[in-house]
DNA sequence: ATCGTTCATCGTCGATATACGATGAACAGA
DNA sequence: TCTGTTCATCGTATATCGACGATGAACGAT
């Protein structure tokens, strides 16, 4: 999340740029932020105060967690009354999902190709 | 990367934990780590040096980088001479993809079982 | 109007990430 | 042996993360 080098380089296999793609990566790569997508999948919506009840984290630590895969995009909110709705935006995850495999797997294949083993 | 709830349910379609997921995730989640990975599926092997080269970096910080993604297994080294022999490990990359792909796929095809939109 | 609930934000604190330069080890070659 | 190269590690500085409690805003219910 921090100064990068410029590559002279096509990004690779049509998907995002670096920046983007660890942006979204950041997102995913903590485990109450992995158990909340989870469970936000599973249920219509939800509020924050759910979300709490399930992890064993204060509310405020909640609500950052939350912020944080919103300002990613793979979450979505509305206010409801004094509740706030969250739900997973799944072309989001879909899109994300699509880039990582497509990073993943464009570089394994390419490792293949060359093969030589270390 | 730190303290977790506890969740009493199943770990959901057939891939890691969400440690595991997320130390892996971590380690993909940073710009300059996406492009080594990426330069390093593109060469048969590659020392430090070389990707110091590739990236603006210095020298310790390319090291750190490397360390990072070796302790995450998604690359192997081995010492040559006075180098360092840099390489991905295909296997753990399609590993990880798959994972990943798993549990976002699964949260987006839930969500949209749940169908409700927000 | 008042009370209780829900939530986002602020302030704080400790841990960690990220970057760098400096240093020393390991090694190849002269 | 001496020199230059390569690399990992150390130490350091700054920024951010991740957690918490406290606070105040927004809202529903009485």
């Amino acid at each position: 999340m921090n100064s990068l080098a410029k590559i002279s380089e096509p990004p690779a296999s049509g998907c995002c740029t670096p920046d983007v793609l660890s942006r979204g990566l950041f997102a995913l790569a903590h485990p109450a932020r992995i158990e909340i997508l989870r469970y936000l999948s599973g249920v219509d919506y939800c509020c924050c105060k759910d979300v709490v009840c399930r992890l064993q984290l204060a509310q405020s630590t909640v609500s950052q967690h939350l912020k944080i895969l919103l300002e990613a995009g793979l979450v979505r909110m509305s206010p409801q009354g004094q509740r706030s709705r969250y739900a997973v935006d799944s072309k989001a995850l879909l899109a994300l999902s699509e880039a990582v495999g497509g990073l993943l797997n464009a570089c394994a294949a390419r490792a293949d190709e060359n093969g030589r083993e270390i």
